[in-house]
This record gives C-alpha cells, structure tokens and sequence, in this order.
DNA sequence: TGCAATACTTTCGACTCGACACTATCAAAT
DNA sequence: ATTTGATAGTGTCGAGTCGAAAGTATTGCA
C-alpha cells in the first residue's frame, strides 16, 4: 500500500515527463490561442515560415504535426481563406499542391514567436530547448516517424563551389533554403547531436 | 533578404521553444489518444491519481490544466460516466465537489505510463524531465499561476513524531498523502531545485 | 436580512480531430 | 494501351474540446 502510493508520486521519469508534457501542452496551447489564430492554424503557419518549397505539402505538414491529411487540409484551406497563406501546384506531380506564406502570412509568424511564452535565464533557455530537441527526436525514432530536419544538416546535402545540391532529389538549391526544414531529411553528416544545425559562426 | 532566412532558420530560442512545443505537444497527445481516452480526458486522469484529497475538485483540475471549470466539468462528468471516477461531496463545503478514481480509473492510469513514449537513456531522462520542470515552473509564473508541487516540499508542511501536518489547512496528513500534488503548495522550504521532492532513499 | 463572492453546472457556437469515402494522378506491370 | 495499385489531396461526418456566458446552490460578510 505505501509501496503503491509512493509509486504514484515517485514514479518513473518516462511517466513524469508525459505528466509534464500534458501541462505543458496546456500552457502552451491557452497562451497561442491568445493571437487570432487557433492552436493547429498557429502551428500550421509556424511550419509553412520555416520549411523548403519540397516540404510544403499538406502531406509534409500531416507528417510534421502528427495530424492526419483530412485535418491538415482544413487547416490549411482556413489560413488561406485569411490571406495568410497561398495554394498553388506542387511542382511536376500535378497531384501535388503547396502553400506559400503570403506577406501577411509571414508577419503574422513573425508576431508569433515576438510573444514571449517563458521568462528564464538564457543559459537555461538553451538547456530546455536542448533536452527538447532530444525528447522530440525520442519520441519521433519510438514511432519511426520523419526527422525534419534542416536541409543543411542532411546526409544529402552536397556543398560544392557553384552552391549547395540536394543529392535525393537531385536538384540545385538556393543558399537560404539550406537553413530551412526539409521533409526528406535524414541526419548523418555533421552535427548529430544538433541537427537543426543552429551553430554560431554567422555567414 | 539572407539577414531574414537566416533568421528564421536560426531563431531565438524561445521561439525554438514554442516551436518544439507545438509539435510535442501533438505527438504526446496522439500518443494518448491511442489508448481509449482522448487527451483531456487521460490528463484529468493522471492528475486525478496524483493529486491529494484536497485538490481533486473541479476547480483544481481546472487550474492545474489551465482550462475553464465549465470545460473541465464536461471532461469529469465523462470520466465519470465511464466509470473510471466517482463523484463525491468534497468536504465541508456543500458547494464542492470531488472526484476520486475507481479502481478501474487506477488501473487505467496505471496502464497509461505503462505504454512508453518515448526511449531515451536513463540520464537523458533525467535531464530532459528537469528541464522540462523549469519551463512548467518558468512559464506558471509568467502568468501567475499555482505551482502544484508535491504536499512534503510545500513550506505549511510540518512533521512531527506524530505525524504530518499541514499549517494552512490546520488538518493532520496521512503518510501517503505527503507524495501527492496539492493544489494549495507553496514551495519553500527545501528543495528549491526539486519541488516534486523525488529524491532517493525509498523508505 | 441582504448582498457579493465562490464552486460548480449547463448550454451554446466555433472549432479540432480522426475515420471514411471519394477524386485525381502517377507508376508499374501487363 | 490498359489495368492495377499506390499516392496526394479533398469533403463529410460524428464525437469531443474549448471558452463564454448564464444559471444554481452555497458561503460568508455586513
């Protein structure tokens, strides 16, 4: 009985962390909800800013958010519906479709991440988004689902004097999008224990 | 124009923050979802199995998942209608109520940390828990809110030869009850560090 | 006896979500 | 060229969440 109910309150750290993630789930999703913009639109809006032009597919951003592509429509159809967000082909499959961020689009992601969720120290600051980072990259190998990562930080990537190269894909790649998120990215090159590749070192 | 990209790849941290927020957030809650519950209602589970007799009244679990008391009745009154809670006057106060866990709602609160997220090494657990404790603790106190740290690390608790005691309720405490979450903790006294107080020496 | 505050419930409309069915397109086998 | 099956995306449906607002019962204070 003492047994049982100092296992409830002294319980593993896996349980801990998922009683900590519902609450954090909360606070995070009350304090976005506070914008115009609901939850899932917000997030949606997040991603199309920091995704390349292969990953802005209503399938990439069901992937990404571990939403099925039904909802992932709707959500998408919305934020185009407010002028955030564009609709167009996707590229050689005509199937495909993509949405670009209308200049409103990305000011208003741009409002988003100027409202400050958390106040703490910066070297903290860094440690959270690090563990973060470890606990999504957990959670995301338990259900082999995709990494997206950034581009850059793939084992694709190719760097070469006339600029970067997808080597997938096999497609020449503008040097901005070598810092964005791609949906085909499989870690393997440098900065594995980092894959966003947010390194010092600026240019 | 490269400023621009380059900063929203290489953003602050806090918006890196509020980013990983958002897709763990749908990873943990899918993950609930595979289980019977949905996610609201597998929080107010686990929070139900945590938390003290004084603090599983609708008002609390309100606070604690930071949603409104008329959504949080609904997700009760379901629990409920499953049989895994029970409804039950909460104390003196005609006007309170609480809801304590069948054995079945044990048994299924059991067998939600059973079911592992996520499998990381055990020191990155720990590490990745404590840093997720500070961004609970940093963002509650951006927005004022209670801390709902455990009963024994709350500064009115007092221990004597007679037992537990808490000085603002002015009520004796069983054993047990000094593991559970509060709804009225303060943290205080000691561990500062660590207020859910898990620390070694399993009695 | 009022009167304001509190604890909780109920109802309402907007919305999310997953499941499912559906169309369009592609790719590969025949 | 046709068939077959997989894939990309959309539309619809019901269950459920959410916050807001109104309502009830109770408490405590004047």
């Amino acid at each position: 009985m003492v047994i049982l109910t100092r296992y409830q309150a002294c319980m593993t750290a896996a349980h801990e962390i998922a009683s900590l993630l519902d609450r954090l789930s909360r606070l995070h999703g009350t304090g976005r909800r506070a914008a115009g913009l609901n939850p899932a639109q917000a997030s949606a809006l997040d991603y199309l800013a920091r995704a390349n032009r292969f990953s802005r597919t209503p399938s990439a951003v069901a992937d990404y958010l571990s939403a099925t592509r039904g909802t992932v429509s709707q959500t998408l159809k919305s934020l185009a519906a407010k002028g955030l967000a564009q609709e167009g082909p996707g590229g050689s499959d005509r199937r495909s479709r993509r949405y670009d961020l209308t200049p409103q689009g990305q000011a208003v992601a741009g409002a988003l991440d100027a409202a400050p969720q958390v106040d703490l120290p910066a070297s903290q600051m860094e440690e959270v988004r690090d563990a973060l980072q470890q606990l999504v990259r957990g959670m995301i190998a338990a259900r082999g689902g995709r990494s997206f990562g950034l581009c850059r930080s793939c084992r694709h990537h190719r760097a070469s004097a006339q600029g970067a190269h997808c080597a997938l894909l096999d497609v020449p790649l503008r040097d901005e999008e070598t810092t964005q998120i791609c949906q085909e990215h499989e870690p393997g090159r440098t900065e594995k224990a980092r894959p966003d590749g947010c390194d010092a070192g600026g240019e």
